[in-house]
DNA sequence: CATAGGATCGCCT
DNA sequence: GGCGATCCTATGT
């Protein structure tokens, strides 16, 4: 079933960070239907967070969006070339955030090769990397805003449930300016080639 | 207005 | 494992 916008309003970003790996992210977008499972995310904690955009409170026309409702897509440019798609969480006015770093790729295998220009299906390798998970599912940072319980982005809750035995928890990824925010183990991940024995 | 740099990727060696 | 691509955002004058 489709998330309900109740979902992405829990308090604890990181727990539900965690809670999404295993879920199944979907687009229709561009007339074309593509997902997959979650297999990596990152918790983004708000204001105390050194690592988050939104850390101190800051809002500017970028990061205005972090402040709306839970189940708002936060899409943003990075090196003027990747749109990153991350999950706005919590209630509106606290900038939680959870950014989706790779995908098991399940529906629209070959609009998604086209797009990101891959020429086998490889599950071990695909589609790891957020710049490389907007562009298969077609997400652009013009996306920002859009609520996930529409018809363009959403996310679904299958009942698969990956053994915690699987996750791998460790540091976030290039937020080294962090300070001692940059070592919480805020990311989570089960690696591809563990999915595909359980599926 | 000008400028530095970024929650990255793919290609090259 | 090093580097270039590429452009928006934030910040400073």
């Amino acid at each position: 079933m489709k998330l309900p916008i109740e979902y992405y309003r829990k308090s604890n970003v990181v727990s539900l960070a965690k809670s999404f790996l295993g879920k199944y992210l979907f687009t229709y977008l561009d007339g074309k239907f593509t997902g997959g499972i979650i297999t990596e995310t990152e918790a983004y904690n708000g204001i105390i967070d050194k690592a988050s955009h939104a850390f101190g409170g800051r809002r500017t026309n970028r990061t205005e969006i972090m402040y709306a409702d839970g189940g708002t897509a936060y899409v943003y440019l990075c090196y003027g070339i990747h749109s990153l798609f991350n999950i706005v969480t919590n209630r509106k006015d606290i900038p939680h955030a959870i950014l989706i770093r790779a995908l098991f790729p399940i529906e629209g295998l070959e609009t998604m090769m086209i797009r990101t220009n891959k020429k086998n299906l490889n599950r071990m390798n695909l589609f790891i990397g957020p710049g490389l998970v907007s562009k298969a599912l077609g997400i652009h940072y013009s996306d920002t805003g859009k609520k996930l319980n529409g018809n363009e982005i959403w996310i679904e809750d299958r009942n698969f449930k990956i053994p915690n035995a699987k996750i791998i928890t460790g540091p976030r990824v290039g937020v080294e300016y962090a300070g001692k925010d940059a070592a919480l183990p805020y990311r989570f991940r089960v690696m591809h080639r563990d999915l595909e024995k359980i599926i």
